[in-house]
DNA sequence: AATGAATGAGACTTCATTCAT
DNA sequence: CATGAATGAAGTCTCATTCAT
């Protein structure tokens, strides 16, 4: 009957189900909430039936949580290929986290969608902390071990890299919640352009007009 | 069954009956999020019965609606009474709006709770524009006139009083979510220090080391 | 608040109140059928608070009930207002039959509808025989009565007096349901003009052309 | 926890669960009413869970009118199927709706309980009419047809058709209802002879002695 | 590997009844 | 007499999950 609906062929490789189902997932969740996405609203989104989500996702919750582990392991593999190019300087591996951040990949108002949903809601936030832990982790220590480098090379001095690093994080979700809610008035370019400038009180000697944003390493 | 239970006396007026409703909400948002709100999660904690939800708001949407710009309006009450102290300079008023986000009436992981709870979901994201467009809206243009005003007198040319606005409240939103999500990592006192620095980087002669953010008026 | 209400001063006597809430039960069965009709529609027709229905009529199945013995006490008065004109021929008593089933003051729309609410729901069915059995029995008999008397005096032999009766129940039922439903198409002159075609049918030489329908006597 | 009742087994064609489940609702009807019939007593008497009138009716109201217009249908069947025998009389088709009327399959206790819950209910009454319009029509048309056609044929000059096809539809239904009431001392076959009588009173020369409504064509 | 009919727990909501005032 | 806030049982409906095919 929907044989021929492109993508819905009867058999599918495990990976490119699991791939239909969590972008399903993503769409329902941008378009009707959390509370309003269902079995039924994702699995008619990816043209798939209602049992196979038990099969390839045990169940909803852990299809939630897993579409949400997809998104957090783009991020990373975004900064991770960006810190791959050898010889990099800590300020523009810093600059790759913000990069990271607003990338087109990562930051669409879907997307933004689906990790505001589980940070706005506390019985999810839960899942959302056991499941994503070390990958913020890492992306947290990171970011500090940067700032410390910087802020000791620079002769920052008064500037807690501790302080720092969570201003930036803050700065990510508001500029995010930004986009997500009124995406005719935020961009992500500008975005990129709001943290630019905040780098450049902080760390005026590296982030200064210097600093080229643009350029590739 | 529970008529004996201190608080629940039979008649109580009508506002009363109303914030012990909302207070409620907020609890249930707070411990169990919106998928996990229900009438009885909110009845249970005020200890009332579930019929009088629907005596009081109508429906649950409403209630939790009404919730919300009960918090809304809480919020601007506090920067409208900072607002209020006579001859107050831009600056000031511009830091009543800092105050007023993280005042501890105000910024308590509780409420923050029901603010992001309706940021993360779709549906009750359309819910909150409808209902609270005017009180955002007034905050907004009263910021932006502020930016405007301290960039002319100040002569910081290349500051967008649009673009600081918006980074401000961007900041605002970021700060909250740490606040929220890492209680033990972040304060309210805090973020006021992250905020500040901020308008010191962008306007240094306003809000550098003169400025007394303890200062009454 | 409403004590200026017409019709709603604070204390009137027993009878007033409990007529008010019959009127206003028949209204709210009229408008909203049996099953829309809440002890908040009839409170609110009638202008009073919900309580007073418990104090008048104890419960709401009490009230309908009550109600619909209202309207066949009614429906008997007209009738017997009508036997009690002396020397009356049967013809003229069954006749009186006819007009009272037609009667301005009983064939209402809306009292129409409270009948066949009753007639139509299994549960209030049994009510109304328990409360009815005796006005419903007193008529029959009457009918069944009158129909043996002009049977023999007329000499109709082949004419079962019971099956001429029944069939008369009938008609007025059946009348009264196109009268309630299409009301734009059937009047209640025309349903006597209907029943006077079956009577000059069955009984000829009494309700053929000399009979006078108009008649007062 | 029933799984192994007969008649339950796990999956029925989509008509045999429907078609149960209206079975189910007549039942109900006609024990409960209207006001007394609910999810549950109609999935309990189907031996089904709650859940599945959603899936097949999406709602009460839906599943009620349909049961509804299933009746109206079958009704329809009966008398079409008279009617399609070759070079029927106009007399004889007149005879086919009230053999419909009172044929063993459309006029039981219970059928005829769910035909006066709704025209018993205003709101109901609303949804039959929007549903059941148009097989109404065609009957009501059919028979005024045939009474114009035996009215000119016979000579009848003085009866106007339309008002004898009116007498007929509230004879019916007066019939119905005494049935449906006291169906100790009303039966089928004794409307049928009442109808009889009637259409012998005003069309004599067509449904007078020499008519044999036993015949078959 | 995939379907989708069926289940049934639990959510929201309605509403008759009660009772302090 | 009368009010109407409050209760809580019962109703409808939704939806995650199961399982025969």
């Amino acid at each position: 009957m929907v044989a021929t609906v492109p993508g819905s062929r009867r058999f599918e490789p495990r990976e490119v189900r699991r791939q239909q189902l969590m972008d399903a997932t993503i769409q329902s969740i941008a378009r009707y909430g959390l509370s309003g996405t269902t079995m039924t609203t994702v699995t008619g989104l990816a043209n798939l039936s209602m049992g196979i989500v038990s099969f390839h996702f045990q169940n909803k919750d852990n299809l939630l949580v897993e579409t949400l582990a997809h998104l957090a392991e783009e991020h990373r593999r975004v900064w991770r290929a960006a810190f791959a190019r050898a010889g990099l300087s800590p300020e523009r591996k810093l600059w790759a986290f913000v990069e990271a951040h607003f990338h087109p990949q990562v930051c669409t108002r879907e997307k933004l969608s689906v990790w505001f949903a589980f940070f706005g809601d506390a019985r999810y936030r839960q899942l959302y902390r056991d499941r994503i832990r070390d990958i913020d982790k890492e992306r947290w220590q990171e970011a500090r071990r940067l700032c410390a480098q910087i802020g000791r090379e620079g002769g920052y001095g008064q500037a807690d890299p501790d302080e720092i690093a969570k201003s930036l994080e803050g700065l990510y979700d508001g500029l995010w919640i930004n986009i997500m809610m009124y995406p005719e008035s935020f961009s992500a370019d500008a975005a990129k352009v709001q943290v630019r400038r905040f780098l450049a009180a902080v760390y005026p000697r590296h982030f200064g007009a210097s600093f080229d944003p643009m350029a590739d390493g």
